[in-house]
Parts: structure tokens; sequence; C-alpha cells
DNA sequence: GCCGTTTTCGGCCCGACTGTTTTCAGTCG
């Protein structure tokens, strides 16, 4: 049973105490429980058959049992007996907006609804209007969420939304009666997908503003508007949400709002530890029960010295996740993440040889107008037939046409170099598609999975293991496979792909397509300890796909990168010797 | 159900908005 599977079944387990009543605390315990799951990079078959799963921060002794039986049996008794008291269509009930476990409850128990359809039909024959607690408004709402939620998905990919997001930023701050502005919430934390975006902007005039945000004429709804929120929708379905703070409290609203949620709980607390309590407008004094006494007050203008007050350094969003940033910021042990102006170079770009829409000459060009040194071409190998994937001959063709392009450079004293690879297709028994011979005469090789998907775990990790130990292979490309809010990810044991990496020194791409952002970013922190290095490569199959590499950086940026952590930081002159390091090594 | 310099009991983040109420429950973030 993998990870995702049993922290979905705690999560379940937490909405079905929730329909039936049952203590918050206990709830939210599972729900914790789930996410220290989905964070966990341990193994957790090796942790349970240890006894060790309580020692997961948020897994206590009986949340671990569970998670034990789950392992050891596939399933969960405790689980199975909650469930058989309501249909399973329930579940479906919560993913609509406006409902949660109380109201859900009471359609159950008043009326039978059990799924979407029930709901859709109890809201139309007006027997939900007439509920306690439920109304006219109410109904009319939920039949909206149900059209909603069929119109689109509950998540937005990054790379679908961060234009209009850049766009409106851009417009509240150049609107007269914003003093600052910023956008916040999962958006700026630069999450792979994101429910809706958050902005937060500080003003002496909030209905102004509030107004302006509202008549946006991408605007097809107004779903709340307040004296200090106004949420509304825009044409494609994004929830756009707007806090307007006076500019004093501007600092602890965007802090508040960029979250995440677990990283300000933690925070919380640390300024409990000083006797304060910390909201979305300012620092005050704690008070009730076994309160600390308070010491003065900080002054706050920015969120860095929010941070500075709680002893901390500034944590940059991409950071917020509780996943250790706190302990790290108190202790001075931030690492310096990488800018996107660190970057030198970047691998495995597409040309019109095999399914790119540019030629060869106009990648080049667009990489060098971005101010980058080099540019690794990466065409598809024969395998990946759909994708006019080269063969041997019009590899061997394309070779020369780029050593002829550099040898133009040079004779032009231009200071830039492309480098001769191949996006190499990994077959379904983990052999490569080329021969080590066709392979040496390249710069460098990136190997990517483009078919057979379904193998099992182990045998998918065995078909990467036996690629990456090959020495003529530079670097794994989209290392999972997913395509984000549509395909999830092939099974693979990602700490055993990454240990084979870290013996080998074979590096990991960052796959910086907004579809992809693959290897996630959970991960890259294990992998920096381990010493895995990463490249953030494009995958760009235009020129305008080089832009992507923004993408790629937010997500090395989440995964606690550094520049010394990713390859194409280094300069033209020393990268030519981390690709070949391989090579070197084993003599080749 | 988890956790512990408040340690085996008693806390557990907290404010805004909506709709249904006539003072508040539910949802959301």
């Amino acid at each position: 049973m993998t990870k995702e599977a049993i922290a979905e079944t705690l999560e379940s387990i937490a909405r079905l105490l929730d329909l039936k009543g049952e203590n918050p605390f206990k709830i939210r315990a599972y729900q914790q429980a789930a996410r220290a799951l989905e964070l966990h990079t341990g193994d957790l078959e090796d942790a349970a058959a240890k006894g060790e799963l309580g020692e997961i921060e948020g897994v206590g002794k009986s949340v671990a049992e569970k998670i034990a039986e789950l392992i050891q049996t596939g399933k969960l008794a405790y689980f199975e007996e909650l469930k058989s008291g309501f249909p399973p269509g329930l579940f479906e009930l919560f993913g609509i907006n406006g409902l949660g476990a109380k109201k859900i409850k009471a359609l159950y128990e008043k009326l039978g609804v059990g799924s979407i359809a029930d709901l859709e039909v109890a809201c139309r024959e007006g027997k939900v209007a007439e509920l306690p607690g439920f109304g006219d408004k109410t109904a009319h709402k939920l039949l909206g969420a149900i059209a909603q939620r069929q119109a689109n998905a509950a998540f937005h990919r990054l790379g679908d939304v961060a234009g209009v997001a850049q766009r409106m930023v851009e417009e509240l701050r150049a609107h007269p009666a914003v003093v600052r502005a910023s956008e916040g919430g999962s958006l700026r934390r630069r999450k792979e997908v994101v429910r809706d975006l958050d902005f937060v902007a500080s003003t002496k005039d909030p209905a102004v503003v509030g107004e302006f945000f509202a008549h946006r004429p991408d605007v097809v709804e107004v779903i709340a508007q307040g004296p200090t929120k106004v949420a509304v929708r825009l044409e494609g379905g994004v929830q756009c949400d707007l806090r307007l703070v006076a500019d004093a409290e501007y600092p602890y609203a965007l802090h508040h709002f960029t979250g995440s949620r677990e990283h300000h709980i933690a925070l919380r607390n640390r300024a409990l530890e000083r006797g304060w309590s910390i909201n979305e407008y300012r620092f005050s004094a704690a008070t009730g029960e076994g309160a600390r006494p308070a010491q003065p007050l900080p002054d706050i203008h920015d969120e860095a010295e929010l941070y500075r007050a709680l002893g901390m350094d500034y944590i940059p969003p991409e950071l917020r996740e509780n996943t250790g940033e706190i302990e790290a910021a108190a202790a001075h042990k931030l690492p310096d993440l990488i800018e996107l102006d660190n970057l030198r170079g970047t691998f495995h770009c597409h040309t019109n040889a095999s399914d790119g829409h540019n030629t060869l000459e106009e990648m080049a060009e667009a990489a060098r107008e971005l101010g980058l040194q080099y540019l690794g071409i990466g065409d598809h190998s024969k395998s990946s037939f759909q994708a006019n994937g080269q063969d041997e001959r019009r590899l061997a063709e394309q070779g020369e046409a780029i050593r002829a392009l550099n040898a133009r450079y040079e004779a032009e004293g231009t200071r830039f170099r492309v480098f001769a690879g191949v996006e190499c297709d990994l077959l379904k028994d983990g052999a490569l598609d080329f021969s080590d011979e066709v392979l040496a005469g390249l710069d460098y090789v990136v190997v990517s999975v483009h078919g057979s998907f379904s193998l099992p775990e182990a045998e998918m990790t065995r078909r990467l293991i036996r690629a990456i130990e090959n020495p003529y292979v530079t670097m794994m490309g989209h290392l999972t496979g997913r395509l984000l809010l549509e395909r999830a990810g092939y099974a693979l044991d990602v700490p055993a792909v990454l240990d084979a990496a870290a013996a080998t020194g074979t590096i990991i791409e960052l796959n910086a397509s907004p579809w992809r952002l693959d290897m996630d970013w959970r991960w890259w922190h294990l992998a920096q300890e381990k010493g895995v290095k990463c490249a953030i490569n494009p995958d760009a199959h235009r020129t305008e796909g080089l832009q992507d590499l923004w993408f790629g950086v937010a997500q090395a940026r989440k995964g606690w990168l550094t520049r010394g952590d990713v390859v194409n930081c280094l300069p033209l002159g020393k990268i030519e010797t981390v690709l070949g390091a391989k090579r070197t090594a084993l003599g080749k």
C-alpha cells in the first residue's frame, strides 16, 4: 500500500469522524497524521517493521497501529466499520463549495442525500430550502456550486494562473488608493497547483479598492464583498480573494494569507513563548490561562521584521510549509535559495528535428537572449516515433549541425555553446534506445520514460536504476512522468532511485514545464541531503518554452535548493566537467 | 488522537463572511 493511499485513508477517516460529530481535535489529529505522511520521505514499510511509525511527528500510538495494519493487510477494520455507516457517495459532497460535515450530515439524515446527484435533485425539488439552517439562497448556491464543480476542477496549475495573477498584482499596485499589494496564499508559496488566488493590499480606502477589484473586466461573479474581503470568480473559473487592510497591518496580513496553515500554527506557538498572540492584524499580549508575561510588543514594518521579532531569519514564502524551515530560521541555518538569474544554461530542449517547433538556431538564439551561456539540445530518440524521434543517422546529422553552429559562435567571438544531447527513451526492460557507442558521441544524455507507465513499482524502480548505472547517462528526465491534474506519476521508489543517483553521480532533472514540475519539490530536500545534483530543464518545445525556467526555479526553491545544488548554475568552462564526470570516473 | 519546561490531564489558531437567524452556526482559509 502506497504512502499516498495510506494518507488518503487517514483523510477519509477524518471526514467520517466529522460526519459522526466527533471531537474536532481527534479529527484534526487524523488530518495532521495524513499530512505528516505526505511529507514523510522515509520508507514507511521499513518504519512499520521496526515499530518506528510513532516517531513521525503527528503520528501517535493509535494512528501508528492503524498504519501498520494498512501496510500489513492492505485494509483497516476501523475504517471499514466507519465507512459502513454512510453511503459511499457522501464523500463527494465534501467537494461542493459551501458544504461541510455539519450540513452534509443534516442533508443525509433529514433528506437521505447521499451523493451530488441526490443533492441536485433535492435542491431542485425545494426540499433543501426547507431544512432548518438552510434556505432559498443556500439551495441556490449549492446548485451553482454543483455546476461550478462540473465545469472546473477544483485546482489550477500554477502555470495556468501565474500570468493573470501577476497582472492583478500590477494593477493593484498601480491603483492610487493602494499603498502595498502582493499575491499571497499557495500562489505566493509557488505550489505546483493552486485552488484559488489570494491577494493582499493595504489602503486607506478599502471600499474603493474593493469596488475596483470586484469590477475588473474579467470578473464574471462576485462571490463575497465585505469591508475587508472581496472574493470574485474570473472567466475560466478561478476564484480570487482580496484582503484589504491598513498599511500598518500589511505585514501581518500578508504573512497570514501567505500561509501555509501549518507554518502559521507553528509560528503562533513561537509568539506565545514570548507572551504574544498573533493574528492577521497585529501582535498583542497573549491572554488566557497560562499565558506568559508579554515581552514588549515589537514595531513591525515588513515580514522580515516580523520574523526577526520572533528570533528568526526571514523565511522565503516558498519554504513556508512547516517542513523544518522554522527550526532552520531560528538556528540561522536557512539555505541561500537559488534565484532565476543564477542559471547559466539549461538542458533538455527540443527542436524541429523531433517534435519541437523551432530550429536549432532559433532555440540557441532564444537562450542567448535570456542571457544564458549554453543550451543543451535533447531531441527524442527513435522509439518515440509519435514524437518524431531521431534514429542514429539523424542524430549524427544534428550533431554535425551543432558543431557547425558552435564553430560559428567561436569564429564570431560569441561566448555561447550548444551541447549535443538526446532525450533517450528508457525501454520497458531498462535498456536504452541507443547503444553505448552512439551515446558516447554526445556531450550529454538525458533519459526519460515515455511508455510502459503501468509497471509494478519494483520493476519500474529497477528499470530506472538500470539506466542510472549506465556511465553515459548524465541525467534522468521528468522522473515520475506525472502530468499535473491529468495523470499521476508512475509507481516508483523515489528514495531508492535517489540513492542510485547519488552513488553514480547521476543528475536528476527538475522538469520546469508547468505541466510536469517533476521531480516534485517534496523530494528535493532529501535529494540534496543525499548529495544528488539537480538540473533545471524547461523541456522547451518552442522558444517561448524557455521562460518556463521560472517555474523550475520556483520549485527548486520550494525544495530548499541552492545554486550549489543545481548544475546549470555553473558557467561555461565548468559545466563540461560535470557533464563528463560519470564517464571520467568509470574510465570511459 | 497527539503532545509535554503547563508532562499522564487538559489544551489543541482564530477571524471574516454568509445566510439564517434575532444571537449564531457553518464554512473557509
